[in-house]
DNA sequence: GTAGGGTTAG
């Protein structure tokens, strides 16, 4: 263990009892005659059942329209899986007379652009943000380099970050520590490393810098040398904080290093370090994964005699850990109570022990709990859904899996790439050939709201289905493959 | 949107 120096106090993060999303747009109090309705879902699905561009931007356009940025940014959220139709939104809404849009749009317009891989249009969106001089600001460069990342461009995430200045946007301590985390989180923690060593001094590392450099090493299990670096940080002066505990004690169990991991804890205890509910959670999830039930709960039941209380993530991690390692009777039994004490379970916490359910084969329960949600003001997810057709399909009821996507694009839960993967290998199980052609039209239409299939995807369909003697549909396809090496088509703004 | 805990499959 690196010299374990005092740790300033720190408050404890406060019990969330309460969802933080209250998503519902403010009613106007008394109905006006007959303006198109402001409601995010009104619009949501004129946009998308809407054919005819030119009437679509008259209706976007119209004064009636009460336009802020709030329901903006919500109309782009609910699009999010559909980023060319959200873009078209963001492109029709930039000739509007009279309103013109936020930063918080532009980054979410420039965040789509950037999934898409359509970097040309990101670039454009900068120097529009640039032109009416609403950016761009440290946010939106963090925004670009994630995604250059996680696309596996990490180098130009790196040269993103040293040009931010000739874009106007000053480089900074925040700055530098955003790039190097960007680059820890997409597993990329040597070029990260090397990046710190040469601007460390340059920029004053300080012990955020070495916290994200030592969590980066922790992300790949290397505990070794997330030690080694935390000790030269002691070595210049810095003193680690409880989040370099948290970082060390999750990358021990991450790890698979149990034991270290514990006597780490309670070394901590020893010194007298703060502890608080990231702690625990971290120790209780930790033991769970990998069988120690008695283990976790003991930390569990021990948190609150040492005055921090569990949060939602704590229930979570131990509900997870018992649906998997134990029982999910057990698992319920935990979330009626939690329940009991007066915590409001979260999307996770329902996830959780919906997929608990599912994977014990408890469908008509899981269902049950998915209907539950709306009283605890959390509608299922794109991550529920997903859930849910995954097992129905395992399960063979297929039909029961195409209804719920079906919900989905009806709804205002649109479905995202794991929801077509899922659907087009649930598609490979029977051996009906017109399941086949299902498979095919959802390659369409994924490809055609902006998702990626994978080459082992389009192969598998475009073999079945020549043969099987669908050449049209495969053709249909193999335009889209030709297309393939770059992403399908280019936003035109 | 500067760092740490809870959802996803071995």
């Amino acid at each position: 263990m690196f010299t374990l120096l005092k740790i300033s106090p720190h408050h404890s993060k406060r019990l969330s009892l309460h969802s933080p999303f209250t998503t519902t747009l403010a009613p106007s109090p008394s109905p006006s005659p007959s303006p198109p309705a402001a409601s995010p879902t009104a619009i949501v699905s004129l946009i998308l059942t809407s054919t005819n561009p030119q009437t679509l931007t008259q209706t976007l356009h119209s004064p009636t329209l009460p336009w802020t940025p709030q329901l903006v940014d919500q109309i782009i959220k609910r699009l999010w899986n559909h980023a060319y139709k959200a873009l078209h939104f963001f492109t029709v809404l930039s000739y509007h007379p009279t309103y013109s849009h936020s930063l918080s749009s532009f980054d979410h317009a420039v965040d789509l652009a950037a999934r898409l891989r359509d970097y040309k249009t990101v670039w454009t969106l900068v120097h529009r943000m640039k032109s009416l001089r609403l950016g761009p600001t440290p946010k939106t460069f963090a925004i670009i380099a994630e995604r250059y990342a996680s696309a596996g461009k990490a180098d130009r995430a790196v040269k993103l970050f040293l040009s931010m200045h000739e874009h106007g946007c000053g480089q900074s301590l925040t700055s530098f520590n955003t790039i190097l985390d960007v680059l820890c989180k997409e597993k990329k923690v040597e070029k990260a490393y090397n990046l710190f060593k040469i601007f460390r001094g340059k920029f004053k590392a300080d012990v955020v810098s070495y916290n994200v450099i030592a969590n980066g090493w922790c992300l790949v299990k290397r505990t070794g040398k997330a030690l080694e670096i935390l000790t030269e940080m002691v070595d210049t002066g810095l003193e680690p904080n409880l989040t370099t505990y948290n970082i060390m004690l999750k990358g021990y169990f991450r790890a698979g290093q149990i034991e270290e991991g514990w006597r780490f804890f309670l070394e901590m205890k020893k010194r007298k370090c703060e502890m608080d509910v990231v702690t625990y959670t971290t120790v209780v999830h930790g033991f769970g994964v990998v069988g120690e039930i008695k283990r976790a709960r003991k930390v569990f039941d021990g948190m609150i005699k040492e005055a921090v209380l569990p949060s939602v993530a704590t229930y979570n991690a131990l509900i997870q850990v018992l649906c998997k390692k134990d029982s999910v009777e057990n698992a319920v039994v935990l979330f009626e109570e939690m329940v009991r004490k007066g915590y409001v379970p979260n999307l996770t916490t329902y996830n959780v022990v919906i997929r608990g359910l599912c994977h014990a084969g408890e469908m008509e329960r899981a269902m049950e709990f998915m209907g539950r949600m709306k009283d605890d003001e959390c509608e299922p997810n794109v991550q529920t859904y997903n859930i849910m057709i995954r097992y129905f399909c395992d399960a063979g009821d297929v039909e029961k899996g195409l209804d719920l996507f079906e919900k989905m694009g009806t709804g205002d839960c649109l479905p995202n790439l794991d929801t077509y993967n899922i659907l087009i290998s649930a598609m490979f199980v029977r051996k009906k050939s017109d399941d086949l052609l299902v498979a095919g039209k959802l390659l369409i239409e994924m490809v055609d709201r902006g998702f990626m299939p994978r080459k082992f995807t389009l192969n598998r369909i475009l073999n079945g289905l020549l043969l099987t003697g669908n050449q049209g549909l495969a053709k249909e396809i193999l335009r889209l493959q030709s297309r393939c090496g770059r992403f399908p088509r280019q936003f035109k703004l």
